[in-house]
DNA sequence: TAGTGGTCTAGACCACAAA
DNA sequence: TTGTGGTCTAGACCACTAC
């Protein structure tokens, strides 16, 4: 039997010693993987290597990236190794709106450095930040209206880079800009309304109701990156889940 | 080494013979799920009859298993078995309308006999079927509008058990009447603008945007068992998820 | 007490990718 | 060729549940 409860093995937190090894291993991987002590380029130690580290077997530490591969939070390669996963965006609510699979057009309408609601405030950790109005179009039609703000002094590039520098893609850009990458995002959808402004930018009918999408974007460490408030048009949204 | 390809070995279907185990194993063992072989209430045969049926180490069986929970078709137990899983339906849109966590009250307007339409006919395989209009209600107001079909012949039951007889939830109802049980369910959702019809029924003004959910129910085996069509008062509607 | 699933180990061999 | 993850095995011991 070995000694683990006296050993110092790797962990830099105090552990619940009658907790699994699987599981202890398990929270401590996740932790140093939020707290991005490996690139996303760049692999974990193979499984060899971690299972001297955490002083488990081999199929032990398995479990565990199986585990937390299970849990979207790494990827496995065969041959290559294991690696951070980036986010996938394919379950975003953003997603459903009617866009025939392709990514929409995206003409920013305003920048400009703002202070920002309480309530963003309250999420972005600062008043500071730059505001972008954008209008997301199909096939030329207008199909989404988006208010963003990201926190400043950290994405002063975005404020200050010329717009023909951007994609249509906004997180490849913040990531190119400032080295930040979005990891999670949390979304909240309401039906509401159309105020004038909105159905005049839309160039929908004033009684159309819009999908109203609210997003905070997050870092793999939880430091908010981005909120974003879409408003789109609702006969063109179209979510769809299953249930099991 | 042992020759699994000229064996019988409990494989009701041929497989795949460069599959890996486990893929084998787990797939034969989905099917099996699927067609009802165990009632929800009697346990599977355990890991080592398992690991005797499929010509496997304990090991493989046991990462079958956990593949299948992981998935969400079996429970386990330690100590009682493994058991077919009943759905949730935490996820369900339809809990996303404000109902102050209670399950809202149910109200059955209308039961009829019917024709149904060709696409809700398409969905059942039948056009005989049951109707029901339902409204439910939190704290006495309206908070949705429901038209549902089953299919006849079996779900007779149901149009001639007297509604009082109906609990609030459906589900349960139907498993209590006919035998049968809802495993799965799809479900669409789409913003639209109200019909005069609609919101007298929920009691809300004309220009209230509507959100309408299409469920369609299934038995484990794949067999479709209810369709739903759900009209809620959008600025109820309030749905949120993670990306990650 | 018997039977279930849960934890953990040690080790063999295979498939894939990069240098 | 080397190192990675993927598959599979055999077996020990523990924890929980039912009888």
């Amino acid at each position: 039997m070995q000694d683990r409860g006296s050993k110092v093995c790797g962990m830099a937190q105090p552990v619940d010693q009658r907790l699994p090894l699987h599981a202890r291993a398990l929270d401590d991987l996740a932790r140093r993987i939020r707290s991005s002590e490996w690139p996303y380029d760049q692999p974990l130690p193979a499984e060899a290597e971690l299972a001297r580290q955490y002083d488990v077997s081999l199929g032990t530490i398995r479990r565990v990236l199986a585990d937390l591969a299970g849990s979207g939070l790494i990827e496995r390669r065969q041959g290559r190794g294991t690696f951070v996963r980036r986010p996938s965006f394919e379950r975003s609510l953003v997603r459903f709106f009617r866009a025939g699979d392709v990514v929409p057009e995206s003409r920013i309408l305003e920048r400009a450095e703002v202070t920002a609601d309480p309530e963003i405030e309250a999420v972005l950790g600062t008043s500071d930040a730059v505001q972008l109005l954008r209008l997301r179009l199909t096939a030329g039609e207008p199909l989404m209206l988006e208010h963003i703000h990201v926190p400043l002094p950290a994405f002063r590039a975005v404020l200050e880079t010329p717009l023909e520098q951007f994609g249509d893609l906004l997180y490849p850009t913040y990531e190119q800009l400032t080295g930040h990458v979005v990891a999670t995002a949390s979304e909240e959808l309401t039906v509401i309304r159309p105020d004038a402004s909105h159905a005049a930018l839309l160039g929908c009918a004033d009684d159309e109701p819009l999908a109203r999408i609210v997003r905070v974007a997050r870092d793999i460490t939880g430091r908010p990156l981005e909120h974003r408030v879409s408003f789109g048009i609702g006969s063109r949204f179209h979510y769809r889940m299953e249930i099991s």
